[in-house]
DNA sequence: CTCTTTTTAGTACATTTGTATTAAAAAAAC
DNA sequence: GTTTTTTTAATACAAATGTACTAAAAAGAG
């Protein structure tokens, strides 16, 4: 029999290289023998895990789309409703080096997913992740009435969900720092939160 | 003396090209060779006009930047301060096709900025023109009286600006629909204008 | 060890890429 | 008409690209 060799441990470890070339030079540089160097492979050893380009840059928004969206799921409340809300949505703010990275990648996806169906379908669980999440926030906030008196939960979470990421995309774009979009984001969940003295 | 050319026009043109191939490819699928087909155009009469690719993806954003920019300052308030926010905001999102096209390109454009200093250097004053947009909303309605009590307009235009491009954003990815997002952005004026019964 | 199958390395090949060069065409000044 | 300069077309070329192919290496089963 073969050598044995962990697949999914190899295809995680190409879907990686593919991350670090396109942090570096975009989803433009993405090329076979790129990724290839990047994770000091031949083409050929390459190649036996992936047919084509695509399933390469498929299988790195896969892998990119697990983590953000088990991320995105495992976060818990604790503390004040206010402190927790604001920790589960930090998770979305690309606010250290880790999260930064995911973001641009996932800033580098969406717009190629403008264009192509395929990154397209892989690159939506991601949104629906992200959404989930803040069904939930503001689910939960309309049952343990925190909720401000008068707001939808549904309408809530679409719009927290449009400030997180527009709030995120500012980041990534790099023309607004952390320090503001903290700000911003309290000055939100100031209006959406109602104070509740005891809880 | 030679035929006297438009350069300007032709630039304008060559720009509209590469909208065109960025549309259809994304950025990806521009080449000298791709955008002078699309033009009807030979590469050596490209090159005359445009040393290099960089050239001609920089001329394709200006040209972006200035009609985005011109569209967002040129737009005055009219009607009930409700409406006229509306409509100015509505300036951003992709509602009609005109606008997706500006929007799929802002967004094209914003993930290569991230890769290409370039690219960003140009793309940064679609962000200013958008966040002075916002700015000049919250400042004015600061001073009518409209803005709701105890928001501050610098925050409020900065929390108004990453919604709107959130929600834009949404809307490009095709994970938000129209009704949706002005829905959103209702919830969201109700919040920060004070209703004057009479203005 | 021998066999069998997976894994890898290296190379090949047709396209496409960015850029440069060349010479022809066009058009106004004279 | 001739001259002069811009504009255009066509081609050239090295480099990079996606994909395919071949044979060597590796590693467990018998």
């Amino acid at each position: 029999m073969p050598k044995v060799v962990d697949h999914v441990e190899r295809r995680r470890e190409l879907a990686e290289a593919v991350w670090r070339v396109i942090l570096r030079d975009g989803v433009e540089g993405v090329s076979v023998r790129n990724v290839a160097a990047e994770a000091e492979w031949s083409t050929g050893a390459l190649r036996h895990y992936f047919g084509t380009k695509e399933e390469l840059l498929s299988s790195a928004t896969q892998l990119l789309e697990e983590r953000a969206v088990a991320r995105f799921t495992s976060k818990q409340y604790d503390g004040t409703p206010r402190e927790a809300i604001r920790a589960v949505l930090c998770e979305i703010l690309p606010l250290d080096e880790e999260r930064r990275t995911e973001g641009d990648l996932w800033f580098a996806f969406a717009a190629r997913s403008l264009v192509d169906p395929r990154i397209a379908k892989e690159h939506g669980p991601v949104f629906d992740g992200a959404r989930e999440l803040c069904v939930r926030i503001t689910q939960q906030m309309a049952e343990g009435g925190w909720l401000y008196p008068g707001l939808e939960p549904d309408v809530e979470a679409a719009r927290l969900h449009a400030l997180i990421d527009g709030l995120a995309m500012h980041m990534l774009m790099r023309r607004v720092d952390e320090q503001e979009a903290l700000t911003t984001l309290d000055a939100h969940l100031v209006q959406i939160i109602r104070d509740v003295q005891q809880y």
